[in-house]
DNA sequence: ACGTAGACTTGAGCGC
DNA sequence: AAACCTCAAGTCTACG
């Protein structure tokens, strides 16, 4: 999916186009995706805000909000003709239509419940982009676990919005290699991912975040930040630091590529 | 509890 | 060239 540079570009764009629009009326096109919609009818009415947690988003209206994730392939459209793969439209009081989109269906939709919760929402781990969320605070979070280190930065109860692309180019950024058991990171090498995973998502979110093959913004764009990839997808190719060749091998079933000089 | 593999799904592509 | 193949921004479950 879209990490959390893509869905904080979708947010945003969503919300300038969306804010203070008038949604009149929900069309599912099907029952759900990795979950039922469940009734949506609740969200009629002027949108207010649109916002991120982890990778989800939150469309708040009047009377209830959205909750929508956009899995590996989903997207948010304007305006447009039908296309395949729409599984859900709010038509707007002013004629455009917001539509999600999502080839794989992986994605999710929903409401959130009276008091504001979904139950993917609990048990998700700190913002990144917080400033509380620190060197020292992950290092407490891997206390004592095994597991290799992008295997953890990865797991959304660690912490959240850091997938597949953000994590290796996090650990590339801060010389640590990616299979490092994560409970064996020192307090300084803990600094040093942190303030890499934050300066990687804050370069892809001022980018618009990176497009592979289906990522595009709200109002139909795609990112840029693919342009800056360090390692992700270049196994096999010259390490733009010492020129060594990257290494490509499976983490916890994810493809990782890395630096064998560069990274310890 | 912890860690990993497999499942879910459709589309792209010369690598793996 | 093609795709009967493999791989893909993510979660969720089921096993050891």
């Amino acid at each position: 999916m879209p990490e959390l540079p893509e869905v904080e570009t979708v947010r945003a764009g969503l919300e300038g186009l969306l804010k203070d629009a008038v949604i009149v009326r929900v069309e599912p096109h099907r029952s759900g995706l990795r979950r039922p919609f469940g009734d949506l009818s609740a969200l009629s009415g002027p949108v207010r805000a649109v916002r991120r947690r982890a990778k989800y988003l939150l469309i708040d209206a009047a009377k209830a909000t959205l909750l929508s994730h956009l899995g590996m392939t989903g997207s948010w459209r304007i305006g447009d003709a039908p296309r395949a793969h729409d599984h859900l439209t709010l038509h707007l009081a002013d004629g455009r239509r917001a539509v999600f989109n999502d080839p794989r269906r992986f994605g999710l939709a929903a409401l959130l419940d009276a008091a504001g919760h979904h139950p993917v929402l609990a048990g998700l781990g700190p913002e990144p982009l917080d400033p509380a969320w620190d060197g020292a605070a992950l290092r407490v979070a891997l206390r004592g676990r095994k597991a290799a280190i992008k295997a953890m930065i990865m797991d959304q109860r660690i912490v959240v919005g850091v997938g597949n692309i953000y994590a290796q180019e996090a650990l590339f950024r801060s010389s640590i290699r990616p299979q490092r058991p994560a409970g064996r990171l020192d307090l300084a090498a803990c600094h040093r991912l942190v303030a890499a995973i934050k300066t990687v998502l804050n370069e892809a979110i001022s980018v618009g975040g990176s497009t592979i093959s289906d990522f595009v913004h709200a109002g139909g764009g795609t990112g840029l930040f693919q342009h800056r990839f360090q390692v992700y997808d270049r196994g096999g190719q010259p390490c733009v630091i010492c020129g060594a060749a990257l290494r490509r091998t499976a983490i916890a079933g994810r493809t990782t590529c890395w630096c064998p000089r560069c990274q310890r």
